[in-house]
DNA sequence: CTGTTAGCGCTTTCAG
DNA sequence: CTGAAAGCGCTAACAG
């Protein structure tokens, strides 16, 4: 049992070539059925398990995807896995899940080791201190092929799967401002992260269409924790202007946000409404009346694969790059307007 | 860029053996400071990249540890792979995540790729299907550790790193019985599950303890998916014998009985009180006076990796298997009795 | 249809 | 301290 039986024990055991008996495990068309029967019957008697690693060394491909994100709890980012991991699996692939902990070096190191590992595909969220993408040329340089998924890249060359965050950002906000809402405060995010960016630019391009005059005031960047999202909300409240309303760029801190202001015994959306950008269950379950604009991190993960399995089945990554954007619907569960 | 350069280029390169090159990129003791820096310099000029899988296959050691799990997403799973890969990354091992949708016929599939691949362990959280251990023979067979976690393994020579279910469904019970609450109905996973066994026999032993009868007809077995909790909720309603309480063994099926409750306009605890073994965020933020027994999917995932890499550390699995319980802390956030 | 042979890139004896 | 050589288990030419 400690000894793991190779193709050569089963080839000297039925006084055969190994590599006939590697051929007739792979469904070789070029094997006798009667042969490849007795030797799949050998196979099985001996308790033979092939080694992958040895083929995968010969073959240079390991039908395994490398995927890095901040952090697997977050919900969305387990839906994405369970996307990925789901069509993998279908396509006969494994996954390495790893978390880059929104650091930068952390995630250098886990770039390496799966260049290392060979895997022939890497599906990366950037974390929040990522800034440039020289710590992912190593990838490229190797021939594997990269995708970003969610938090993207905006430098040529590269491929994404991504949410429409403008078109997000500009729902979001047109929305605010046409349930009656004028001073609306924007949460945003490292500026550095291309998602928070375009949200943003969709917020200003929103605030334009309806002649309301863009204030940087109103524009709060931190780094989107629950946390922050509570604290930000606090400064809001404590201001002498008042504040309609709020478009947060992510989930957590629209959560936050929301239970500043039931702490506060405010109303939402009465006293201030609020709009996330949501894919955790939780921010509408805490306020059932929230508006979201909702991401399904299932479906981002399940194109992101899709796509990285093309480029690995085709040996071809497409020089220019491809997006893929995925629409995030502005979903309304209160539809009360102010005056 | 395309031929990734080996060892035997560096040596080449710099006039000297490959064996000696393997050595100073193992940092080994054997070797003159002066050559290494020489050889660590040149293999950074070449762009080397070590061959993990080249060096895995002759030490016969993939530093790669194989995770299974019904379905990444849910929210006790994604946070004991976070705590998994946390450790795991600690000391230089990968996890590869798979997910057999609670099929086994999919656990047998991925248990054998993992063997194939040869992982240096497998930590494990069994499908609802799986009634035997069969097909996990061949990851013992193959001298692989393997760890249960969470939904474990009862059967003599295994490991588990679990939580205490019968003392959790003990004092779910208890506690709802000290609210004065007699007519207790549980909800219940297939009985094949030890987890689920356990917590039902917690139940029994707290109504024994109490006097209370133990009514079978008490007992309401589903997959305790959220559905589930809805339409037993629902059942119970509608039922002419009145019911006080629910003590649900997860928390997805706490989360449907309190939407079905919530929608027929009754309140918890007050007509109708819950307690679910629960560690999905959403059940107390959708009924934030829930009680509820807290199982930190985060420990148990830190806990089980630090097990098993002991193993893979000591070279050792033991014989007789050993258990690890954690403890699931009951947590109260509401203390109204009834009369 | 099957066998022979070489080698994927690395580590590890054994010599020196 | 360094080199030579063998081999981990498999696959893929190339012969036959």
């Amino acid at each position: 049992m400690n000894n793991k039986p190779t193709i050569h024990d089963i080839a000297k055991a039925l006084n055969i070539n190994s590599s006939t008996v590697s051929r007739a495990l792979n469904d070789s068309p070029r094997v006798t059925l009667k042969t490849k029967e007795k030797i799949l019957k050998k196979a099985e008697e001996l308790g033979y398990k092939r080694n992958v690693l040895a083929s995968s060394l010969r073959k240079n491909v390991t039908n395994t995807l490398g995927v890095i994100v901040p952090r697997i709890s977050r919900h969305f980012f387990s839906s994405a896995i369970q996307g990925i991991e789901e069509t993998a699996y279908l396509a006969g692939y494994n996954v390495i899940i790893c978390q880059s902990l929104e650091q930068l070096e952390r995630e250098q190191s886990i770039v390496n080791g799966l260049v290392e590992k060979r895997v022939d595909g890497v599906l990366i969220s950037i974390s929040m201190e990522t800034l440039n993408y020289q710590h992912l040329e190593i990838v490229k340089n190797s021939n594997i092929p990269l995708v970003f998924f969610d938090r993207h890249c905006n430098e040529a060359g590269n491929s994404n799967v991504l949410i429409d965050d403008f078109k997000g950002g500009f729902d979001a906000t047109e929305h605010l401002i046409l349930q009656g809402n004028k001073n609306i405060v924007h949460f945003s995010g490292p500026n550095e992260l291309e998602i928070y960016k375009n949200r943003l630019a969709g917020y200003k391009a929103a605030l334009k269409k309806h002649n309301i005059a863009f204030n940087p005031e109103n524009v709060i960047v931190t780094r989107l924790m629950e946390d922050d999202g509570f604290k930000s909300m606090q400064t809001i409240l404590n201001l002498k202007q008042k504040i309609d309303a709020v478009f947060s760029a992510n989930d957590m801190a629209a959560i936050g946000a929301i239970k500043c202001i039931k702490q506060s015994n405010l109303k939402i959306p009465d006293d201030i409404a609020i709009v996330g950008f949501s894919n955790e269950p939780i921010s509408t379950v805490i306020e059932p009346s929230l508006t979201t604009i909702d991401q399904s991190g299932l479906e981002i993960g399940k194109t992101a694969a899709a796509l990285i399995l093309s480029y690995i089945e085709n040996k071809q990554i497409p020089e220019k790059g491809e997006n893929i954007v995925l629409k995030a619907n502005l979903i309304e569960r209160n539809s009360s307007k102010r005056n």
